[in-house]
DNA sequence: TCTGGGGTCCTTAATCTA
DNA sequence: TCTGTAGATTAAGGACCC
């Protein structure tokens, strides 16, 4: 499930003089930074998220621009999230806008997919105000790229036996984890869809991606990705950082924002009762040259008063270009009592089952697509 | 030309340790 | 005690996602 346009959508909700009007969370104009969220309307004057706050001003001067309001937005998330809870326990929040949910048994109590998908979208609608667009199918990747298949409102279904044809004419850079560095590389290798990625000899990409990247994005392109939604997965680390409206020469000012921002880090910490044993401190100067330094203590700590000393002694001791800064920031991570764990979408599921689903997919695509996925991966062996 | 903020994970290199 | 080495840990940077 992903929530369209959700800041946008959210601010229109609020303030329903917005509604209908091209909407853009994010900077303001005149000052530094990007849009983080564009309403449809805005999208047709061809603003997209990330890009500078400039240019959506050039595109749209009309367009009412907002600031971000993430407690707001917070508030809406955990709302959807409880609306999703009554239809199943089953259910991984993925970011802010974005939830998987295990629906299989569901089907007994509701109907066929298609009918949980709607029920799901209704609800979410009548509570929140917000459209959602829904992609169900047999594992994270596919439900995933179903619900970017049609949006705004929309809900996709793909059956297993399905999985094949509809991932085949897709640009490989829908998969997961394929950005700009990743799609020059596969425009290099005349890739384009998925259907040629299966037919690339495995070799192949090993050599131009390594070998992690190339055995994720060669399991992406048969569907095979894992199946397991674990809820509740906790943070990895905390951080705070700011670009300042000019570059800032003067130490005393970077010393008192790592004040600031290391006073923010560690109040959230204590409110999430987290202690890191890493303090990092986070540098950016005119260019764009970004530099980290990081540290790591035998103890933990979520003191503003520690972390600051630490931020600040990397900052001093870390022989960088003496040069006007643009960014700084700070975080902590690392923490003491162990880490819950984690999956991506590269992570295989329980291996035995990821095997067989492998063979099964092999087969069912050289039959389809010819011999040249045979060349993929390691000769079958018996039992295995 | 302009590129925020808050995250995760991966790769690589240097260093430590058995 | 010296030496080579495999493996773990730390540190830095980069790609990517929302």
């Amino acid at each position: 499930m992903d929530l369209d346009a959700f800041f946008a959508s959210v601010e229109q909700q609020k303030h329903p003089e917005y509604q209908g009007r091209p909407v853009v969370v994010g900077a303001q104009p005149g000052q530094r930074g990007v849009v983080a969220a564009a309403s449809y309307e805005a999208r047709r004057h061809g603003i997209r998220s990330a890009m500078p706050i400039a240019e959506a001003y050039r595109r749209c001067p009309d367009a009412v621009f907002v600031r971000p309001d993430m407690d707001r937005y917070r508030q809406y998330s955990r709302h959807v999230l409880e609306v999703l809870e009554t239809l199943s326990p089953r259910i991984e929040a993925a970011s802010i806008d974005e939830a998987y949910m295990d629906v299989s048994g569901l089907e007994k109590l509701m109907g066929p997919p298609e009918i949980i998908g709607r029920e799901i979208k209704q609800r979410i609608h009548t509570e929140t105000g917000l459209t959602a667009s829904v992609g169900i199918g047999p594992n994270r990747l596919i439900a995933k790229l179903g619900s970017d298949y049609r949006k705004p409102d929309g809900l996709t279904v793909i059956a297993p036996q399905q999985v094949l044809d509809f991932l085949a004419p897709m640009p490989v850079a829908n998969l997961r984890g394929l950005g700009r560095q990743t799609q020059k590389i596969f425009e290099r290798l005349g890739i384009e869809t998925v259907e040629q990625l299966r037919t690339t000899p495995l070799q192949r990409l090993q050599q131009h991606l390594g070998e992690k990247a190339a055995a994720g994005f060669s399991r992406q392109a048969l569907g095979i990705a894992p199946d397991v939604i674990h809820s509740g997965q906790g943070r990895k680390s905390i951080s705070k950082e700011t670009t300042y409206g000019a570059d800032v020469r003067d130490t005393t000012v970077l010393h008192d924002t790592l004040r600031r921002l290391s006073a923010d880090v560690a109040r959230t910490a204590r409110k999430e009762g987290l202690s890191g044993r890493v303090v990092t401190m986070k540098i950016r100067f005119a260019g764009f040259e970004t530099y980290t330094r990081q540290y790591k203590s035998t103890t933990s700590t979520h003191d503003e008063r520690e972390i600051l000393k630490t931020a600040w002694r990397l900052f001093q001791d870390s022989k960088l270009p003496k040069k006007p800064v643009r960014l700084i920031g700070v975080g902590i991570s690392d923490w003491q009592d162990g880490q819950p764990a984690q999956t991506d979408l590269f992570e295989q599921p329980r291996q035995q089952e990821d095997d067989k689903q492998v063979l099964k997919t092999i087969d069912a695509v050289s039959e389809k697509f010819g011999k040249g996925l045979l060349q993929v991966g390691a000769p079958r062996k018996q039992g295995q």
